[in-house]
RNA sequence: GGACCGGUAGUUCAAUUGGCUAGAGCACCGCCCUGUCACGGCGGAAGUUGCGGGUUCGAGCCCCGUCCGGUCCGCCA
């Protein structure tokens, strides 16, 4: 037998049991004689205690290396008073060994597995030897965490008369959204598969299908460029659809999942419930990002009509002026303020970063000097700034001048500290632009998803000014993640001709690319909406990581590739053969 | 595709201004130690400072090139 128990789960309750414990040595303390072992495996660490006058082949216990894989044979005994490790589950007891026996041996480890206090090995070295990585706690911890969200899902999933349904991986190569990960086709030379970049075509023909409620955690593949909120190559969605559903009412069904995932399985607190529904244009102008941290306020407002009453010229000459006040700001280094919160701005499309302090009733330093002092008095009225605060102004387009001050909202409130760890702030963005100017072409765009419903429908698309048109589109947000974007889609091919129309599409454009989805609708299909969360961006949300690669059990680095397996890999001459293909030869 | 930051024993980090025979912790090897939990002590092995060139009496450090890695932009729900 190589256990009895677990190395997570005896206490005082077992004392005096006789035990085996199988796992790895997590650590050994040995005293010339005497020797402790943490021994650990996924669900804790239990101390043993091996003493030569219990053992018989002690030679065995003194040639125990760190990660060596080991069964022990012993009896539960409590632990003397003040040899105890409140640090441990099992620190009340310990097991006295009476046998000791080596299941498997290791080399010397790249790496170790203890958590000392030091800096990260370089994450190559950690991706090439990820099964030893995924040994130490942290990250243990987290594909824990995510399997416990996952079944968490599916029980809440199941429960509302969602139904599992698999989708194919091997589909076709659709022409919009992200490049394609191909597969070559063996029986018809020429043709390529597709992964999914997601199962949005399929679950809107379970919807003509009348299945009404279906989800599914589903892979999706594109061969895109990577970010730290975003896998390079695969990762998983949520993708769920209902038939008959305002979306609103889809909201109301789906709330309780993220309050559920919030403070039963993450143990943490949710901010505000219901969650808040944000129209895009006010919280553009709010927090300038479409996926605001609302764990703090700091509201961003207009102040254009003040701002051209100096004589600042970028002020003068520009469009729409904004302010973010932030309190505590004047405390802020030149060094910082030039540095981070200007750096910041540039983030956010910004040029510069305008900025003056508010100090003994009056502001001061950056910009101050091009306004009166009644000026300064009427801004910080206005504004309601308090002593101690600094202004930061963005300038720009209505939009640009919001998206300048986002970026800094974000760095002030990291270093403020207002983003609370044990909070989660969700909402839900609503009433996006169907259409937006596309500046490069010179033409109206579709703003997000081509498939969303316009409000208003074919009568908004004939009457309205296209910038104008609002979609029944809405965006999951959390903590300043966007978790995902969800429609109402647009099930009426006469709607979708003319929608496609309005961004410079004709109908074969139309056909040749959608004719699929056009064709089924013909037949008739149910109004219906849904959305599709990334579930690594979920756990990111639930655990406070930063990294998604940190949530992912086998995930590829930033070049796409999984250096412990070697993927992606050379293939045989034959099987390139077999699938018609050729490599062209590089030059020289 | 572009910008920025980085690369020193297996690993995490040091190495004042250009002055070394390139150091320390952990891991590894050997010895000592019976109540530790980051155990402790003594000793040992371990390096082409990513690579190539240059400046210099002298380069881990300065310059040029190159490779590799990370973050961000482009791209992408």
């Amino acid at each position: 037998m190589f256990r009895t128990h677990t190395c997570g789960v005896l206490t005082k309750e077992e004392s005096g049991k006789s035990v085996t414990l199988s796992g790895w040595v997590h650590k050994h303390r040995n005293f010339g004689g005497l020797v402790f072992l943490d021994l650990r495996d996924r669900y804790g660490i239990t101390q043993i205690v091996c003493n030569p006058e219990n053992i018989t082949d002690f030679t065995v216990v003194e040639s125990l290396k760190y990660e060596h894989i080991i069964t022990v044979e012993g009896t539960v005994e409590l632990r003397t008073e003040g040899t105890q490790n409140t640090t441990l589950s099992t620190g009340e007891v310990e097991v006295i060994a009476t046998h000791v026996s080596i299941l498997s041996n290791t080399k010397p480890l790249p790496f170790e597995i203890f958590d000392a206090k030091k800096g990260e090995e370089d994450e190559e070295l950690r991706l090439k030897y990820r099964f030893l990585e995924l040994r130490r706690k942290k990250l243990r911890d987290n594909i824990l965490f995510r399997a416990k969200v996952e079944t968490h899902i599916r029980q809440f999933m199941n429960s509302r008369d969602f139904i599992d349904i698999a989708t194919p991986i091997l589909t076709v190569s659709s022409p919009e959204g992200s490049r394609d990960y191909l597969v070559p086709s063996r029986i018809h030379p020429g043709k390529f598969y597709a992964l999914p970049q997601a199962p949005q075509q399929y679950k809107q023909l379970l919807m003509v299908a009348g299945f009404d409620r279906y989800y599914q955690i589903a892979p999706c593949m594109r061969d895109e460029d990577p970010r730290a909120d975003r896998a390079p190559g695969e990762f998983y969605q949520l993708d769920c659809e209902t038939s008959f559903m305002t979306s609103e009412e889809f909201f109301t069904l789906m709330e309780p999942l993220w309050i559920e995932l919030t403070e039963k399985v993450a143990g943490k607190k949710v901010q505000q419930n219901p969650l808040p529904r944000i129209p895009f244009r006010e919280c553009m102008e709010k927090y300038g990002t479409d996926k605001p941290d609302l764990r703090f306020g700091m509201e961003i407002q207009e102040v254009t009509s003040w701002a051209k009453k100096g004589s600042f010229e970028l002020f003068n000459t520009t469009e729409v002026v904004r302010v973010l006040v932030v309190p505590g700001g004047a405390d802020f280094s030149r060094k910082d303020i030039d540095g981070k919160f200007t750096q910041a701005a540039k983030q956010g499309n910004a040029q510069g970063l305008p900025w003056m302090k508010v100090v003994d009733g009056t502001c001061e330093s950056g910009i101050a000097k091009f306004f009166s002092h009644e000026q300064l008095q009427e801004i910080i009225q206005q504004v309601g700034a308090e002593d101690g605060s600094i202004l930061f102004f963005g300038i720009g387009s209505w939009e640009k001048s919001a998206t300048a001050l986002g970026t800094v909202r974000s760095l002030a409130g990291d270093i403020l500290e207002l983003k609370d760890p044990n909070v989660v702030a969700w909402a839900w963005i609503v009433d996006f632009p169907m259409y937006e100017w596309d500046e490069e072409n010179e033409k109206v765009d579709f703003g997000h998803n081509p498939f969303s419903m316009p409000k208003g429908g074919l009568e908004a698309l004939n009457t309205k000014d296209p910038l104008d048109i609002i979609a029944d589109q809405y965006d999951i947000i959390a903590n300043g993640l966007e978790l995902s974007s969800g429609a109402v889609r647009n099930k009426d091919p006469e709607i979708m001709y003319k929608a496609f129309e309005v961004a410079g599409y004709t109908k074969a454009d139309v056909d040749e690319k959608f004719g699929h989805m056009i064709q089924a609708f013909e037949f008739g299909a149910p109004p219906h909406c849904g959305f599709a969360p990334g579930i690594e961006r979920i756990i990111m949300v639930l655990t406070n990581e930063a990294s998604i690669r940190n949530v992912v059990a086998f995930p590829k680095n930033q070049k796409a590739e999984e250096p412990m397996m070697g993927s992606p890999s050379e293939v045989t001459e034959e099987q390139l053969k077999e699938l018609h293909l050729q490599i062209k030869k590089e030059k020289e």
